[in-house]
DNA sequence: CGTCCACTTGATGGGCATCAACCGAAGTGG
DNA sequence: CCACTTCGGTTGATGCCCATCAAGTGGACG
């Protein structure tokens, strides 16, 4: 369950938060970090509980997600390889953090990471550029959550999805033949990001599988024969 | 229109960014600050459009709003007083800002502020502290986005402009007579930030006040009787 | 082979958008 | 100072999009 590794096998070497950093805090860094793999369902963070590590996705896909008590749910967020995981300076976080796939997770201890932190200031610039990032995206994604049709909505989350999966320099299939990925999220997880029901998301890739810009096989595996199509339905500026 | 002043005076300084940084940094951005007046309406950014400078709300509220050419907009933050304003480590932002009330900001250039940033890495960390709250807010946000009724959201805009307006140390009013504050939002500026059509906003304004949760003079001011039950609406814990 | 569960498909209804008319306040020009 | 315009806001009528309820399907797995 719990290994260390050589940095420079990591998959995500290039992209990761320790990319970002100069040598001596890269090293630093990696002699704090263990590795962890995860089963699909497993709840890395209850909401509100207090939040003793950090960490980096290696691969696999986790959902942050907000609950009322009356059962209605939000993913408020989707955390791809290369993100990172945790609340610095925050004693718990209001999220939920769930893999929604097998998960392989680089972490680091709150407190070792928080002395890395104080050390090497830089590390606080690189967290500041990705907190950025982030919002940035959250903020696109209210607009899509409060003007966007069912069709758009789901032509987005299908873009998002193909553009972490399968986005620059990873290429896990053929371009001509158009893309094809492996979906991290279930009809009702997909709905749960979008503010629908999941079988409004499954009637709308019915929809988008009759234009012929998806083809589905089987439940999970999706192929994207036309991207920029995909993408312009994602932001009303086609029909 | 473009004065220097004192700190000492700031009306915001126990809050803003300043006041998280030790005295040379401190002492060091107050000399490259200066305070500026815009009207309301007055465009602050365009979207992708390259910024020059960064700032710190003294007093007044600004939005971010995203457009699609088709018409379709929606406000995806609210900015009020101590809020920083500007996009760190990108030289345009997506959104739109714009003053939804008279603003009076503390600019400082961007080339100065980034030199500063380099000499005093604090300044990172309080910018990393100011990015994550307003993730948290921006996810929240779209939980009421997704699966919140027209009524829910509105108590929910309703509270969180009361939170901010007239928050802990800010008693813009009598308690008792219930909380009295100046709405910084028009009808369908509102509907901006709920995705709602501006005459659903003005119908659940209706019931609100039918509800008695709620009371109006004239169309700016609101009157906030019994802040509890509003939070409870808000978050569906009532019914 | 049977059970379970994610998914699909259909029928119905409600919540909110849309269109339209009206109102009052603020501003404008004569 | 008053008619006129403008604009933000309110209220009503209608309809559509999508939630909800319900039933059926097929793949996964014991």
């Amino acid at each position: 369950m719990k290994t260390r590794r050589y940095c420079d096998e990591c998959p995500i070497r290039d992209r990761a938060l320790c990319s970002a950093l100069p040598n001596p805090a890269a090293v630093a860094l990696s002699g704090i970090a263990h590795f962890k793999s995860f089963p699909v369902g497993q709840v890395l963070q209850r909401g509100h509980q207090d939040l003793s590590w950090f960490a980096v996705i290696v691969s696999g896909v986790v959902k942050l997600v907000k609950t009322l008590p009356d059962g209605r749910q939000q993913i408020v967020g989707l955390q791809f390889p290369a993100d990172f995981l945790g609340r610095p300076f925050a004693a718990s976080s209001v999220f939920r953090a769930e893999a929604t796939t097998s998960l392989l997770l680089c972490c680091f201890s709150k407190g070792a990471f928080e002395r890395l932190m104080q050390e090497y200031p830089c590390l606080e610039g690189a967290l500041l550029r990705r907190a950025l990032n982030q919002l940035d995206t959250a903020r696109e994604w209210m607009f899509t959550l409060g003007r966007k049709t069912a069709q758009e909505k789901m032509a987005s989350l299908l873009f998002l999805i193909a553009e972490q999966l399968a986005g620059p320099g990873k290429h896990r299939s053929r371009e001509e033949a158009g893309l094809e990925l492996d979906l991290p999220l279930s009809r009702t997880e997909m709905g749960d990001c979008l503010g629908l029901a999941h079988e409004t998301v499954s009637r709308e890739l019915r929809e988008l599988r009759e234009k012929g810009v998806v083809a589905t096989r089987g439940r999970r595996t999706l192929i994207l024969p036309h991207l920029g199509m995909l993408e312009h339905l994602a932001n009303g500026t086609l029909c």
